[in-house]
RNA sequence: GGAGGGGUUCCCGAGCGGUCAAAGGGAUCAGACUGUAAAUCUGCCGGCUCUGCCUUCGAAGGUUCGAAUCCUUCCCCCUCCA
């Protein structure tokens, strides 16, 4: 195993909190193979770069040769949601688990070693338990210490209702780290109660207790909210190799030192030195942040698309030269809002019309602008702004 | 169980009988500037066979020359008291 102290530097490295830090590196000293916790939720099968966060951490682990063990939380979302924020949340067929488990586990082989990944779905235990034994692990816990949970202190306080069931949660989520031994568990910042809870227990059962690490959230493409697909600021993994480079190149230079440290391989120093060079000025932050989007799409989608991904970007947009994978159509419009709309590269006439006047659109490179100029036969490309493209024929 | 407040275009939110496709903000999109950066500025921001027409303001009816605005019923949210 490595040293010791560069292990310990790219495990903390962009990680919010550690606890308890000295504990950490005396499991790593010991030399043994540790065993990393990650839960998830069998709800969401759609992963993206903020999702990844945690699992490059895990693949951290794994490149120091220790073991990955994620536990899909069949057994726990039949408790509910944790959150708060929705009262019920739709129970899910065994079928649906298993479905969404294995588009979460095809997803997550793009980035973990499947020979040290383990999946374990927490059913296997939880259920054994019972009555009997879901009563002797509500009998650890005070109310009072359940409501030190932020999520419940704050309902508490604005009189909204918790559902008894709803302390069980923490509960049986820390009880996987007892089921399955952990030594580190991963999760996101707002995890926290749930991760230090997995110590009590481990603890109770007379275990060593396992560290805690919070990684924090990925913002996403606009810089300031968190990246969700909700909020439509997010690189979806299995996002095509273009999307996803061109998304990479939009966001602002700050936030790309933070996906640097959060998202990218290179390590520390390397990056130190990166941000270095362009302060500078003998890098251009543009450099850099094509190298981010080469290496992660290279991750999802292999080498030589991210290369390809890297040069039609660079034609496209440096160059302004037509890229060369674009839709080729064929429509009978009799006027050009329509053969905008029936071509794909808008929507509604309306928005067509609106894009004509607002000088979007080119034809061969020419720019229309007139909403009623004729439209020839013939075949042509046809452009909305920089990137709505596609090479057209027209048969009346 | 009792009392009250509210549902408006992607989101927040104004409008409270005609001048409303509906103020303002945000997001998206486009143009300028650039590194397709970001920030900023400008424009657009329901649909169509587009100087006009059609469909929208929780749902269905009604009053009126005319309703997002008034009335009736229904559905759904929220707050306070018990």
């Amino acid at each position: 195993m490595t040293d010791i102290e560069s292990a310990m530097r790219e495990i903390t490295r962009g990680a919010e909190e550690i606890i308890p830090l000295e504990e950490l590196r005396k499991k790593l000293e010991s030399g043994r193979q540790l065993t990393v916790k990650l839960g998830m939720d069998p709800t969401a099968p759609d992963i993206h770069l903020g999702h990844t966060v945690i699992l490059n951490k895990l693949r951290t682990f794994q490149k120091l040769g220790h073991k990955i063990v994620l536990i899909i939380g069949d057994f726990t979302a039949s408790i509910g949601d944790p959150s708060g924020k929705n009262s019920t949340r739709p129970v899910l067929s065994r079928q649906a688990i298993e479905a969404n488990a294995k588009t979460y586990a095809d997803q997550v082989f793009r980035i973990l070693d499947p020979k040290l990944t383990e999946i374990r779905y927490n059913s296997e235990w939880s259920e054994k338990l019972g009555a009997a034994g879901t009563i002797r692990l509500a009998a650890k816990l005070t109310v009072a210490r359940m409501l030190e949970r932020d999520d419940f202190s704050k309902r508490f306080a604005a009189r909204q209702p918790i559902a008894i069931h709803e302390f069980l949660y923490p509960l049986f989520q820390g009880y996987d780290s007892v089921a399955i031994k952990a030594d580190v568990e991963l999760g996101g910042t707002d995890q926290k109660f749930n991760l230090l809870m997995g110590r009590e227990l481990q603890k109770d059962a007379g275990m060593e207790p396992q560290c805690v690490l919070m990684m924090p959230l990925l913002v996403g493409l606009d810089g300031v909210v968190k990246m969700s697909k909700s909020k439509h600021n997010y690189i979806g993994v299995t996002e095509p190799p273009k999307e996803m480079f061109g998304k990479i190149m939009s966001i602002s230079d700050a936030l790309m030192w933070n996906y640097y440290t959060l998202l990218s391989e290179k390590t520390t120093e390397e990056i130190e030195d990166l941000k270095k060079r362009c302060m500078s000025d003998q890098l251009n932050p543009r450099d850099a942040k094509i190298e981010l989007g080469r290496e992660l799409v290279a991750r999802f989608h292999g080498a030589q698309a991210a290369d390809a991904a890297v040069e039609g970007f660079k034609s496209q947009f440096a160059k302004g030269a037509i890229p060369e994978d674009i839709a080729e159509v064929e429509v009978s419009s009799q006027s050009v809002p329509n053969l905008l709309k029936d071509a794909g590269l808008c929507a509604t006439t309306s928005e067509a019309m609106r894009m004509i006047a607002q000088n979007a659109v080119k034809c061969d490179g020419e720019a229309v602008t007139d909403k009623k100029a004729p439209v020839a036969e013939g075949t042509a490309v046809w452009q909305v702004g920089k990137r709505r493209f596609a090479r057209v024929t027209v048969k009346h």
